[in-house]
RNA sequence: GCCCCCAUCGUCUAGCGGUCUAGGACACUGGCCUUUCAAGCCAGCGGCACGGGUUCGAAUCCCGUUGGGGGCGCCA
């Protein structure tokens, strides 16, 4: 039988990272199994779900590499794939279970919604809303095998009737799953563990109609630094910040992947690791965010990347937040060595995009304004001026001679001239950042240093 | 309150009764490298929640306690 797998998020607010990782094992899961990932949006809360959220999930969820075989946007023979548009089936549905002795209509008084007038199993027509409510049979064990937890169980005895379908028509979500997953032939429910106290509900449902359950993963949560669940109080947890921040979607998607999973190697690219993929070797406690591990992992992938890779992810970077700039491959590739992010790169390399760059404080005053700053500049300008091209070979040599020949220390005379080609004091390295810069620049660099400089001299 | 899930370094984990003086990764600390900052390499710090069992032997199995998480909606 074919391995149909669903992430079905309710349109109510952006992507976040729980929910992400949820979408990758069941995108890993169907993947390795050669099934289908659907994307379902559950949007019965008319209170809450929006197109807006709808669309900006399904964009994080593209820019993550997660792909879906079928969906609201690109249909599949199971559709409508929004629970707004399967109105009529649950209501069908609900009406059946109805018959079947399972369910029962509760009515409410008009003008007091709030107060139940009577149960039937007519359906009522004497003008008072009503909702279709869930008969739970007494004192009956409901147990299932979870994939990761083995099997748990429950009693009946714990649970009250629930209510199945609302008065205004739309489902609860209880039993929108089981109607839409049986519907929509799904054969494993990969999803938080916060719905594990919803499943034997659910399998109550299953029974009443006389279907088979699929089986149920449930996957632990992602909680916070103090083992509260993931909030803003934390600090980012939406797909799209990180993707502000500059982080790379592969890392974060490799991130989640280790989050809670076991591999021998971590760093890697998620597309290789689906044969690897066993939901049971994913740990079954709930795991904490580690903002500093998922920024390191960035870092690495960051600096694995090809030239052109670099290029092009940098590219739609400044796409995405709205940055107009180039960024030339030689000072991207120079600057990447030295942070972790797209945005730290992006910062780091402003001094070199820029020929009026501004000097740090610092520079100014630990370096431009000592005594010895001129003569290092004169010596160097003069020293590039009589160079034809640049290396970083011959670069680094003028550089040490000029030292060697004033008895400077190579720091002075190296912090010196970093601050004067680009106004700051922690930069990729010199003689490399020289030679990108070119003979030219860098002349016109140290000329306008050493005018700040006389400038700054004349006014003390 | 009731029900369910979970429990190894600060964090993510390896461990599935003896090979564990508990291994790795991030973080942290120190060293090397060195032109700043990183990266890289090396070293160090640091943990089986507690109490009972079972067993010749327990991080590993069982029970309890404690702690954390989830659920108990005309939210999903």
């Amino acid at each position: 039988m074919e391995v149909r797998v669903r992430f079905a998020p309710s349109p109510t607010g952006y992507l976040h990272v729980g929910g992400a990782r949820t979408a990758l094992f069941n995108w890993l899961f169907a993947r390795k199994h050669g099934g289908k990932f659907i994307l379902r949006i559950e949007d019965t809360d008319t209170e809450r779900s929006s197109r807006e959220s709808e669309q900006s999930i399904m964009n994080d969820l593209k820019w993550l590499g997660l792909y879906w075989d079928e969906g609201p946007d690109c249909g599949g023979n199971y559709g409508p794939y929004r629970q707004s548009e399967r109105l009529n089936l649950y209501k069908k549905y609900a009406y059946e279970l109805v018959e079947r002795g399972h369910a029962y209509f509760a009515v409410y008084d008009k003008d007091d919604p709030k107060k139940l007038l009577y149960t039937t199993t007519k359906e009522p027509t004497d003008g008072n809303p009503f909702t279709v409510v869930f008969k739970v049979p007494e004192n009956r064990k409901v147990a299932f095998q979870d994939m990761l937890k083995g099997e748990i169980e429950f009693s009946t005895e714990h649970m009250d009737d629930f209510i199945i379908l609302k008065s205004n028509g739309f489902p609860v979500y209880n039993f929108a799953v089981v109607v839409d997953d049986h519907l929509m032939n799904i054969t494993h429910v990969l999803r938080g563990e916060d719905h594990i106290s919803n499943t034997p509900k659910q399998i109550l449902l299953y029974e009443a109609f006389g279907w088979t359950p699929p089986k149920f993963m449930h996957i632990p949560l992602i909680l916070g630094a103090d083992r509260t669940p993931l909030s803003k109080r934390h600090g980012a947890t939406a797909v799209e910040h990180f993707r502000r921040e500059g982080y790379l979607s592969k890392a974060l998607v490799n991130y989640l992947a280790i989050l809670g999973w076991s591999v021998e190697e971590e760093i890697f690219d998620y597309q290789e690791k689906i044969k690897d993929f066993e939901p049971d070797q994913i740990s079954n406690k709930n795991v904490v965010f580690d903002y500093q591990k998922l920024e390191w992992l960035n870092g690495k992938h960051l600096r694995a990347l090809g030239v052109e890779k670099l290029e092009s992810e940098l590219k739609s970077w400044m796409e995405f937040v709205g940055v107009n700039e180039k960024i030339p491959n030689s000072v991207a590739l120079i600057c990447r060595e030295k942070v972790n992010t797209l945005k730290q790169l992006y910062e780091f390399a402003i001094p070199f995009l820029r020929e009026d760059f501004e000097y740090e404080q610092e520079y100014i005053e630990k370096f431009l304004s000592k005594p010895e700053a001129e003569i290092i500049l004169e010596k160097s300008l003069a020293a590039f001026e009589s160079l034809q091209t640049l290396s970083i070979e011959n670069v680094e040599q003028t550089l040490r001679s000029i030292a060697a020949e004033l008895g400077f220390g190579t720091n002075k005379v190296f912090q010196t001239v970093r601050g004067a080609v680009l106004g700051r004091l922690v930069t990729p390295g010199l003689f490399e950042s020289i030679t990108v810069l070119g003979r030219d620049r860098t002349i016109s660099r140290l000329n306008r240093t050493l005018k700040l400089l006389k400038n700054l001299r004349s006014g003390a």
